[in-house]
DNA sequence: CTGTATCCGCCGCGATACTG
DNA sequence: CAGTATCGCGGCGGATACAG
C-alpha cells in the first residue's frame, strides 16, 4: 500500500491559496481584527489609522479597497462636512474574522513562549 | 461620553503582530497545513516540495528554518543514505495550525462567493 | 477628515549552479 | 535527497505632496 494521503493539492488558483495570499498583504489581518473589535463592528478611517501604528495612509486605503472588492468589508460614506467613512465587516468577513481572532488569542496566550523566538537571526551562524 | 473602546493597541513588538508577520511569508501557512495534513503529522522535504507547486527549494528550506526557530516545527534527520529529513509540528505548532485549518475550510466553503472576487483590478479605473 | 498620485528604496522570492 | 550560495527583478510599502 502507498501513502494514505496522496500528495495534497495546492494549485496556484485554488480558493484557499487566494485567501491566504490576502494575508501576505502586511496589514490585512490587523485591519480585519480592528474593525471587528470596534463597537458595533465598524470603524472610521481615522480610528483605523491611529489603531495601527506605523501604517501609512496609502497602505491603509489600499488594503481597505482590496478587502472591499473581496467582499469582506463594507464601505459606508456619510455625506457630512468634513466627510467621514465607516468600514464594517460583511457576512463573509465576519465569518473569516473568527479564525483570525483565534490566532490573535493564540499569540497572546503564548506570548511567553514566543519571546524565546529568535528575532530572526540572519542565519549567519557558524 | 467617548468611545467605549479606547483605541486598540498594535505596538510594533507585540506578540500578535510578530505572529501575524510570520504569515506575511508567502508559504508559512501552506507549509504548516501540509505538514499537519500528512499522515502522522510529519512530512519529508520532498513531499513538501511536491505538495506546493511553484515553491522553490530556497523558500521551502528558508521558511522551514524560520518555523523551526520559532518553535513551531521539529526537524528530524535520519542518518541514512541518501539522507531523509522529516518535519513535524511541535505542541505549539499543533495549536496554531487549528485556526489555520479553519481559514482553509472557510476558503473552500466560500469558494463560490470568492470566485466573484475581482482578480485585483489594476485600479486603473476610469 | 478621507482619498489619490508619484517617486523609490528595500527585500521577498524565484532561477540557477554547486556541495555532501 | 537535502541543503547552501548568488544574482536579479518585481513589487510591497513608506514618504511626500496634492485635492475635495
Amino acid at each position: 500500500m502507498q501513502t494514505g494521503t496522496p500528495e495534497e493539492q495546492w494549485r496556484e488558483d485554488c480558493a484557499p491559496r487566494r485567501v491566504l495570499e490576502l494575508f501576505s498583504t502586511k496589514w490585512t489581518s490587523m485591519i480585519l481584527h480592528t474593525v471587528h473589535a470596534r463597537h458595533g463592528g465598524s470603524a472610521r478611517t481615522g480610528v483605523l489609522h491611529r489603531s495601527l501604528p506605523g501604517i501609512s495612509k496609502k497602505m491603509l486605503v489600499q488594503t481597505l479597497r482590496e478587502l472591499e472588492s473581496s467582499g469582506l468589508i463594507n464601505r459606508h460614506v456619510h455625506d457630512s462636512v468634513p466627510p467621514t467613512v465607516e468600514y464594517s465587516l460583511t457576512e463573509l468577513g465576519q465569518r473569516l474574522v473568527e479564525p483570525i481572532e483565534l490566532i490573535y488569542d493564540w499569540a497572546r496566550l503564548n506570548a511567553p513562549a514566543l519571546d524565546a523566538l529568535q528575532p530572526r537571526q540572519s542565519s549567519r551562524r557558524r
